[in-house]
DNA sequence: CGATTGTTTCGGCCTTGGCAGAAATGTCGC
DNA sequence: GCGACATTTCTGCCAAGGCCGAAACAATCG
């Protein structure tokens, strides 16, 4: 009657400790970091963070690079970002009702950096900018971008990594509205791109990003124009 | 420099321990099972169950319902759900690609109990036809039923319970089908509905439904009908 | 090639937390 | 009230796993 131990649990488990939930935290937003970075932030030695780092690649949660005598850890992939984003709404739930709608969740309810691309609500205008001026196709199944696609990209001077061996683009759930937005190489390279161009700016201690008065007159007509 | 320890750690923690998984599992399915069930299905003893039942409501991840000597528990919202799920794609990730194709998946990519109601592909058509024919409605922000609801509920004779003080209806984000369906009050009068008239059968060993042949002339019809 | 810096391995300490046995509390039916 | 059953509290035991110090390995730079 004794049932196993449910998959779920293993990786519960190599959340739930302090120092490695720690280091999954600063990884959330999507960037690689360097052991020693890590082992700093999660007020550990270098040595205990060997360990735990080895756990979280062992258990498929991280990836790893090593470049020289630096190796340099970030999330698998975007199912990982999820569940952590899910247990943080658990986690949250009480605060959340009344802190969503203050000040300071605003800005993250409005446009915040999820794995590396925009998520919220300017995230979703983004997505179904692209999809309703047919800059966006879905090619049996996958998304490509269109000739037309292609154009706008070299307008705006966003810059696609050709060396990028992870999907171009694909559909990202929100779980802030509910919908999907666009994940992928291309949503990196615009998020890049806005950045640069100063239309929106990252906040350094949350994953919300600003619309400066600038996005607000050049990014912002530019997503809803139909 | 040191991070605080992030709150969804603690949360993790308390999924993690073989035990408690093993009664989360269990209560996956919605339903309230008592402490000496979820004992005995755990593998452990009764004292030890109430301890870690003890956690987990403490955590406000478990709802308790007294009734005489008995105890009741189970899951405490659909975000808890939600995090099991996330979880269980992250740890089931590299079967999941080949496995959900496979026989004993599809009938949970085809219909699923949800925390008590109808998920997967069945359970977004129920929601888009009660939306396409306004038998529901938003009503300021809430969903409500419309008479022409209410007229169709009692003829296909549901009965929603009056008692309860959840909400009636509201959406539901699907994993596998990345949609809403309809969760709340009502969505679990339907699930019961359908079973009665034997249009759905659960699945005992799994959180599948099976659409039966009656089903699939009476039920399926009524969902596409536009 | 040595010095420096980043990462890993080894050994031992220590805390955390889950478990069972026994006994107490509470609840029901008679 | 009394016995049967479900749950809880108390206590002590035990194993798992994280941490550090020290030393080894690896890569870079002068």
């Amino acid at each position: 009657m004794t049932a196993p131990e449910p998959r779920f649990a293993r990786i519960a488990s190599l959340i739930a400790d302090p120092t490695r939930s720690r280091m999954l935290a600063l990884l959330l937003s999507g960037e690689y970091r360097s052991a020693g970075e890590l082992a700093t932030f999660a007020g550990v030695t270098a040595q205990a963070a060997t360990t735990q780092l080895a756990q979280l690649v062992d258990g498929a949660l991280l990836n790893v690079r090593k470049q020289g005598r630096h190796k340099y850890f970030a999330l698998a992939d975007s199912e990982i970002a999820h569940a952590l984003e899910a247990l943080s709404l658990v986690a949250e739930r009480d605060s959340v009702s009344t802190r969503w709608q203050l000040a300071g969740f605003r800005p993250l309810k409005c446009a915040r950096r999820c794995y590396g691309h925009i998520a919220g609500e300017l995230g979703v205008k983004q997505f179904e900018m692209l999809l309703r001026k047919r800059y966006l196709e879905s090619e049996n199944g996958a998304l490509a971008l269109s000739s037309a696609g292609r154009d706008w990209i070299s307008v705006i001077g966003a810059e696609i990594p050709t060396t990028s061996r992870t999907r171009l683009a694909y559909p990202c759930m929100d779980w802030s509205e509910r919908r999907d937005h666009l994940a992928g190489a291309l949503a990196r390279a615009l998020l890049d791109c806005y950045q640069k161009k100063d239309w929106l700016r990252a906040d350094k201690s949350s994953r919300a990003l600003h619309l400066t008065p600038r996005g607000e007159r050049e990014l912002l007509p530019m997503l809803e124009a139909s």
